[in-house]
DNA sequence: GCCTAATCGAGACGGTACGTCGAGTCTTGTC
DNA sequence: GACAAGACTCGACGTACCGTCTCGATTAGGC
């Protein structure tokens, strides 16, 4: 459901080889195009233009727009690599600064938006599976944080850790989009981490 | 830049007048297809005929489905009224009760993130202002009671009331859209009360 | 087919009775639309903010754009007074000329070949019951003036007058039209009257 | 101002090149829909549908209505070959019949008829430049016979053979047009030259 | 050093939606 | 009843974008 397998990266042997740095280019026009002006601007002709190449260039190495999308969303290196950090306010902060580092990205955040508009339509997986993938090493992190709070007793034991990603995720990503140049973007998770760390008090 | 000037609502003009329950069945019709499959199942050929209404009757009633869509998420009547209550914890949940309460609709949470989505395009109104017109009561109000809060010192001087309005916006609206049959509906707000409530202890 | 009944010429009774005036406001109104730019820029709303008219008042005097564009090519007095005069070369000029009056005039023009065009579609009559009806006195007096040529020995035997009536029709027709700014008015019929004399000789 | 460049008939370009066949199945299906129902049967969709094709396909080789039926009713070979034959009035006929030959198709005098009106609206070239481009040959044959005819004392000093021209083509249109089924074709152009011929007479 | 097979640019193509326009009808309130 | 105003249906228009396809021309391997 994502990258189109290819030349690149697998162990092929017959016929021309695709050209590795394509790939790049037309990912870079890509986000161009998304942080510049959202979804409705990711026009497969404007970003082949864009990236000089053909537009069968480009849907031979995603099958849709959607997969497009979805991989600038949560494609590429783990986005939310896991670094478990001693204490526990650090380590929520470490999760949310991740978080925000990635849905910080004008071009990220709205893919995100993008692919969960585009996977609303009957028949789609909802919520895409590259999102739950891509997150789940940060939630899982999470959680695990959480559990081993509780167990210490710094945690009250009916904190609810999944619900307490989504509010991050959903907060990030939504100050990101929302208050786009009328507000000041929401970069200092600071307040986020307050509130939730004295959420957790037992 | 919304409902387009007609008969309805107007005072009495010359003309045949506008048909008042045409308005009330396209904007069903448009719930229910919203609700279903999202903003790309909203096609204004299919609204038509459930409507029951040919496609210029609509456009004479929204310019565009930017109108359209910005009407059902924020449009009719006041979706966030104020009413404010003695204790401050039952304030604050009374207000993401009613952020919840709009959010929770499945069209409503398809049309406001189809809003942002067709908000990005070059040109438009970002956020759309009916949005922010629309969450200026409930905000405010959120921002009454921190004031009056911290006057009170029930609550800590560097609370920021609209960063905490984002955060619980967010996190209902990503947690309806993202989990939309996976998961449980955030359909309780009190962890969402509980945390921020800490988070305001002085 | 036609003038739609109303108060104008009938014997009504009840009611405000149409302003008369009206009908030749708005045909005027529509000569100049037609004679400017052919049946295409006859427009009902255009015709109607015109005659400062709202366009149920046109529909109440013609059922469709075809009856108004009828009206107009062959409709009011008989455009075609039959006046027998002695001299056969005399005689036939007059008739052609008389075409020539008719037909040389822009919006005449411009509605009689819009009647054909529009009388073209499946189940309408064709050719308009109305041009043959308005043609009928001219073509008759041609069909006399040559029967009694015939007759006299000052025709050939086989001269065909409808033919011959066609001819100067069609020629008259298409080269008003036809030649519109880029080669002169057929204005004399002397040519024409020149050329269907020798070919009456005996 | 007519056919829209593309591979049939250019020099080996890139890309995919156009299904010649294509252009001959629309082409046919346009000229039995204008036969049958004039210029107002020519729609675009029922076009489409009997072509088996899309309607942007068909956008892709004309550019509008008024180009499409241009070309059929002037585009393709020359409809009209000089071919001198050695009597004057053998020449004559034989120009006649050229022109009846083609103005007698009845999809080619609808939209010749379509040409003229659609070419009325303002900016639009009139007469279509087509049109004089396809005539143009016929037109100088004439005008070459009757110099010659002249200058060998067999036809009058003053004779106008572009009045001749637009004589015959009236005509021969309008009768084709007018008298659609309730009277004869003109098929015989004999009686048109008799009478031309006798009008050539010094 | 050919041969094969895939890539690439270019652009045609079907499909589907968009937003607009004109014709003709209908429904108000006013005269 | 006529009339102005304008809502309404129907059907067509021309455009835009998506994803597929078909060309000719490259460009690597494998033999």
């Amino acid at each position: 459901m994502d990258r189109k397998p290819g030349s690149t990266g697998d162990g092929r042997k017959a016929g021309r080889p695709r050209n590795p740095g394509t790939d790049r280019i037309i990912l870079a026009a890509a986000r161009k195009l998304l942080a510049e002006g959202g979804l409705e601007a990711l026009r497969f002709e404007v970003l082949a233009d864009m990236a000089g190449v053909s537009r069968p260039t480009i849907y031979r190495r995603w099958a849709s727009k959607p997969d497009l999308v979805n991989e600038i969303a949560y494609g590429g290196d783990d986005p939310f690599p896991a670094r478990p950090i001693g204490d526990l306010r650090q380590a929520i902060r470490f999760v949310f600064e991740q978080l925000r580092d990635h849905y910080a990205q004008p071009d990220v955040s709205a893919a995100a938006i993008g692919a969960i508009v585009m996977g609303q339509k009957e028949g789609a997986a909802h919520p895409p599976a590259l999102a739950v993938e891509a997150e789940r090493t940060a939630r899982e992190a999470l959680r695990a944080m959480i559990e081993d709070g509780k167990a210490r007793g710094l945690v009250r034991g009916d904190a609810d850790a999944d619900a307490l990603f989504d509010i991050a995720v959903g907060a990030i990503l939504y100050r990101g989009l929302f208050s786009a140049d009328s507000r000041p973007r929401h970069d200092d998770v600071e307040p986020l981490v307050d509130i939730v760390m004295a959420g957790l008090q037992p």
